[in-house]
Parts: structure tokens; sequence; C-alpha cells
DNA sequence: CGGTATCCTCGATGATACTG
DNA sequence: CAGTATCATCGAGGATACCG
């Protein structure tokens, strides 16, 4: 597979705007693992505030990356969950990491 | 391959640091499909500044992405190329590519 | 051609307090 | 617990002019 720019608009382009965010990767990465509750990836995810995650859940929720889950019980519990479009990023991450572990920081 | 995040520091995040900026994956992009020269880069990625331009080659280049090459001629000429380090993200290229493709925007 | 130098803007994020 | 509201900050990037 070839990487042409003439696709408008570029699917390279969407799939970072999607993914590259500060805080958007660390918080896909958490739920690969099964983190799934605000406070838990809140705790996760050091030294974010709960304002930016909670921006950031609802654009991913907008773009149909997760759901979330509200359960009429007190205290309050939210879940958040992959859609099989967010479960398909993961191939994304795994190539992602394997390129960073061969690439060490400074490696030639 | 798992994605545990005990890895310090974190591969993922050490990728999308070095890959994920608003304009230095387009530049990689163009680099895949072969343009090597600053103005035609330039020309290529619409909108960008000279300075940003700049100041993201020289990034890519100190993490070894890619190396630069003077020609000593008149007018000057100046080639970037994409080490066998640079030339290995473009597995994770494609992959954002095929998703993209796949979940086109909005698409559920 | 391939950049640098200056100045400026603006959006993303932080910090913090508060609430159903 | 799971957020929202408000205000402040900060650095990436834009615009533009100039240079070897």
């Amino acid at each position: 597979m070839t990487l042409e720019q003439s696709e408008y608009p570029c699917p390279i382009e969407r799939t970072i705007q999607t993914i590259g965010g500060k805080w958007t990767f660390l918080i896909l990465r958490n739920m690969f693992q099964g983190e799934n509750r605000f406070n838990q990836l809140q705790r996760n995810l050091d030294g974010i505030s709960p304002r930016t995650l909670s921006l950031r859940l609802k654009e991913l929720e907008q773009a149909n990356i997760i759901i979330r889950n509200v359960f009429p019980e007190t205290p309050p519990r939210v879940e958040y969950h992959l859609t099989e479009k967010g479960e398909e990023l993961r191939p994304i991450f795994v190539t992602m990491k394997t390129w960073g572990n061969k690439w060490e920081i400074m490696k030639p």
C-alpha cells in the first residue's frame, strides 16, 4: 500500500487528529487495558485535570470511538467502553509500540 | 502483543511525540512520497510557514528520522532523506491510513 | 534557494472551587 | 462519583521581513 496524498480528506490526517492529542492516546491506551471509569482514568493519567479528561472523553464519544454508559445508582457510576471503531485502533498502537521499543530515545 | 503501561518511558508516547505534531506527520508523509527539498515541501504543505517547517525539520533531524544534505552549489540545494529509523515509521502510517479509510468521518 | 529574526495571536490545558 | 464553571497561563504556530 502506498501513501498518496491525493485523497481528500487525508485518512492519515483524520486518524492523527482523532488519536494524536496530548492526552487522547493515553486515555485510549488505558482503555485498551480495561480502565473505563472517570476517576480511575484520572488517577492513571498523572496530571490530567477533570476538565480536560471530560472534554477528551466527549470528543471520543462524538467520534464514535467510545460509548458512555450511565448506571442509575448512588453514588453514580459511569463506564466508558470502546466501540468496534475504537477497538480497531489497537493495531495502530501496537505498531507504534513496536517502533518505539526498537528505536529508543536518541538511538540512531 | 499487549499494551501494558508499565514500560518507562512509554514507547507509544515517544512515538506519538515524534510524529504526532500538527505538521510533522504531514512532512513525513510527503517524504515517504519522495519530496525532499525545502521549498518543495513548503509548497506541498499548504499554509506552513518557513519558520515552522524549519523547526520541524530540525526536530526530525535531531531525532535521527531524517538526514540533511547540503550541496555546495548556487543557488544552494538542500535535500532531506529518511534514515532507516524514519523509513520504519511507514508501517504506522499505513496502519493509520487503513483505519482512516475504513472509518470515514462520523461513520459509526 | 533555503532558511532566520521578530513580533503577535490563540487555542489547548492547568488550577481550583463547586455540585447533583 | 462524575463531572461543570471560571479564570489564568503558556507555548506552538502564523505573518512578515530580511539574509547569505
